[in-house]
DNA sequence: AGGTCGACCTGGCAGC
DNA sequence: TGCTGCCAGGTCGACC
């Protein structure tokens, strides 16, 4: 899916087209997507408005009027766009009620969209870390939590109850921008790396948001326009590319079953 | 008990 | 052209 970035590129592109509208009719083209009971979704969003929409990790909380929430997580290939063409991947079709449309697309249909009466009734934010730009999030906070665990570095930047919103592409760009080895022991991070960690996934984070996130595939922002980080990203998926820096081969690995790409000669 | 791995799905692409 | 195998931004639960 879509991480941290591109999740709160989407997230402030909604608020700008339907923050304050009102939901006037939902078409849902596949149930398969819901996790609520097909009726109970419709008749939860038809007349509401929407109070707020914020993002926890790399879920959407859409906040309505009668104070429960739509919940969207997009997963790998979920897309929410605003006023786009309807397409054989349009699953669920929200209309509001001054003719604006927004389309929730999925290729790979691992997306879930649900309604709530509560974020504490699901799973995932019971469980998930802080937010990277929070106060809670910071070098000590790191460097406790690498003293708990010998498992790779990457593998817990991976972790969302270690730090929520963090992916694969960004987990490499982050352990790239520290020159760290992504199989490096979690237990063997030092403090000063720690500190290093923090500062690189905030810098790394706020730049993707800044150029609207890593489109790859099928990442698409609210107004249906890939995301501009791509070309700037230094590792992800640039295996046999030359390395920015020292122009030696990236390589690919695999780790907890997903690629790493990152430099051998920088990241040591 | 922490950590890894397959399952959930569709489709694009490389290689033969 | 068509087939096979591999790969893909996430998350959960089964299993070791």
């Amino acid at each position: 899916m879509p991480e941290l970035p591109e999740v709160e590129t989407i997230r402030r592109d909604l608020e700008k087209a339907i923050l304050h509208k009102t939901f006037h009719c939902v078409e849902v083209y596949d149930p398969l997507v819901l996790r609520s009971p097909l009726k109970d979704f419709i008749q939860g969003l038809e007349g509401q408005s929407i109070k707020a929409i914020v993002r926890k990790g790399k879920a959407l909380l859409i906040q309505l009027s009668n104070g429960r929430y739509l919940l969207v997580q997009l997963m790998m290939t979920g897309q929410m766009v605003v006023d786009a063409k309807q397409d054989k991947h349009t699953r669920v079709v929200f209309k509001f009620t001054d003719d604006r449309r927004v389309l929730y697309n999925d290729q790979r249909r691992f997306g879930q969209l649900r309604i709530i009466k509560d974020p504490s009734e699901v799973k995932y934010f019971n469980v998930l870390g802080p937010e990277p730009f929070d106060k809670n999030f910071n070098a000590l906070y790191i460097f406790q939590q690498t003293r708990k665990s010998r498992r790779p570095i990457k593998n817990l930047l991976l972790d969302h109850t270690f730090v929520a919103g963090l992916g694969n592409i960004y987990a490499c760009e982050i352990l790239f921008c520290c020159r760290l080895n992504p199989k490096r022991s979690a237990g063997r991070i030092t403090r000063s790396q720690a500190q290093d960690i923090h500062e690189k996934t905030v810098d790394v984070l706020k730049e993707a948001i800044r150029y609207r996130g890593s489109s790859m595939r099928n990442y698409r922002d609210g107004s249906g326009q890939k995301g501009e980080f791509r070309q700037r990203l230094q590792v992800y998926a640039r295996g046999d590319k030359p390395c920015c820096v020292c122009l030696s081969p990236i390589r690919r690995i695999t780790q907890a079953g997903r690629s790493t790409f990152f430099c051998p000669q920088c990241q040591k």
